[in-house]
RNA sequence: GGCCCUAUCGUCUAGCCCGGUCUAGGACAUCAGAUUUUCAAUCUGAAAACACGGGUUCGAAUCCCGUUGGGGCUACCA
């Protein structure tokens, strides 16, 4: 059975590596009908907190990412730890200095054949280091608490994790660690070490001032489907070319050999790309669903609705719902000249508005409640009138929506709706005769 | 500095392991055009890369060595 385990501290907000790192552990696992578990590496007690505990539970739960069983939290295991301290002390591959305890590098690499050591690792083949290198290490600090170190190998033996799948920069840490797996008498897991997230000046992401929580993400109305997928996507390629993939298809095409080796650099342009795909193609029920959170001002539903369907196309984050749809709330102040296209004139301008106007406030019932058909009405006024599109439709959008760029005339009218539609028609109408 | 990892368009990457099919493919971004109303969406097209130098070979993006660039680690953090 496949094991794996994403193990992230709770020294600040969960970030987009290890939330990544998660990614790839979570559709390992999966791909290998194995588990993945979630432990909190909370030995570093000064600097833990339960709010970032909290929130890379909810950031990962927001992803979709899945693990087995309860959350498992070092500090209450730390009596485990006690008893492979012990150990050590006891057969002298550890020593007390300054108060702390640490690793006797010499005595533990005695008879082990690691002049040099060694591993495979999944993602990048043979990578070894000089033994004679390493120096003692601190296992215990002097405050009695167990180092990363040491409790990060004894909980990966403990819990069974056959592939250790985390960041590059943990690949220095490694003939450290195998080091104290092979003292301890216990089998060596798998290693995959991915590569590193970097900001667009090529650091190291999460070493960023100010690197925030995912969830800012969230608040800035990315979806979780697009976040997801742009961190697969980062370091990942399908053979297919597919760009666009679900959970499950992740985890099926999912294989380390394929992992990136090389660094990627964040795009956030990428990632807006990305969302603005999704709140096109996901279900409309599904977006709906999640736009609702990002609707401050107080609209009925069923306006909510229409309001959804003519910016659906033009939002890249959630976010923008709102400033879209201002204009169909409240008719923005707009200059009268706006109001004739660049190809036409006043006089025609005039004739045009009026015509819609009547054309529109004859048309029956049920045309409003189609947008097709509102489009057809004014198409007809084109046709009719020997006048252009532009005379016609570039006025009606703007008397509807006071905007020089906006949804077509027939979605605005038809989420207006016949009333607030004539009366803003015929403002229109009111500001052009003054010209 | 030491140790380790790494190197294809601006960015994410395919191809590399198993050399020829690569005049190097896709996506995002950019630019142009179409959709004869704006914006968006959509469609079409363009520009854009094998870091460099040596080998090996009939032949190298692909194999080897070196250089250079980038990154990580170098804590009684994880």
């Amino acid at each position: 059975m496949i094991i794996t385990r994403i193990a992230p501290s709770p020294t600040g907000f969960l970030h987009l590596g290890t939330a990544r790192t998660a990614l790839f552990n979570f559709l390992f696992a999966k791909k290998m009908a194995g588990k993945m578990y979630l432990r909190i590496e909370d030995t570093d007690r000064k600097r833990s907190q339960k709010i970032y505990e909290k929130d890379i539970i909810t950031g990962l739960k927001w992803l979709g990412i899945k693990w087995e069983g309860d959350v498992i939290r070092q500090f209450e295991r730390r009596k485990e730890y006690r008893r492979y301290i012990d150990r050590l002390m006891e057969y002298g591959f550890a020593y007390k200095a300054d108060g702390a305890i640490w690793l006797n590098v010499e005595a533990a690499l005695t008879g082990k054949k690691l002049s040099i050591i060694e591993f495979d690792d999944l993602i990048r083949g043979k990578i070894s280091f000089p033994g004679h290198k390493i120096k003692d290490f601190v296992i215990v600090a002097s405050n009695g608490s167990p180092l990363f170190l040491l409790t990060n190998v004894i909980d990966d033996y403990l819990m069974g994790v056959t592939h250790i799948i985390r960041g590059e920069d943990h690949i220095s840490n490694t003939p450290r660690q195998i080091l104290l797996f092979k003292t301890l008498g216990m089998d060596l897991p798998k290693y995959a070490h991915i590569p590193l997230i970097l900001a667009p000046d090529r650091s190291k992401m999460s070493k960023r001032a100010g690197a925030v929580s995912l969830l800012e993400y969230r608040k800035n109305g990315i979806l979780p489907e697009t976040l997801v997928n742009f961190l697969f996507l980062l370091g990942f390629h399908p053979k297919n070319d597919k760009e666009f993939l679900t959970l499950s298809e992740m985890a099926q095409e999912f294989d380390l050999k394929r992992v990136q080796k090389a660094g990627a650099i964040f795009d956030e342009t990428k990632l807006l790309s990305i969302n603005s795909w999704y709140i096109r193609n996901l279900p409309k029920d599904k977006v709906l669903d999640y736009l609702k959170e990002f609707v401050k001002v107080k609209i009925s539903k069923q306006k909510f609705k229409k309001y959804f369907a003519i910016t659906r196309d033009r939002m890249e984050r959630l976010t923008d719902f709102q400033d879209r749809v201002k204009f169909l709330e409240k008719l923005p102040d707009y200059s009268s000249e706006l109001l004739i296209f660049k190809k036409s004139t006043l006089k025609d301008t005039k004739y045009a508005l009026n015509l819609v106007y009547i054309r529109l406030r004859k048309a029956q019932a049920g045309a409003w409640k189609r947008e097709d058909l509102i489009k057809k009405e004014l198409e007809q006024v084109v046709a009719e009138n020997n006048l252009s599109n532009g005379d016609v439709f570039w006025s009606a959008r703007v008397a509807l929506s006071g905007l020089s760029a906006s949804p077509q005339p027939s979605e605005i009218a038809w989420a207006l709706g016949r009333e607030e539609s004539l009366e803003r028609i015929k403002r229109a109408i009111g500001k052009i005769i003054k010209i």
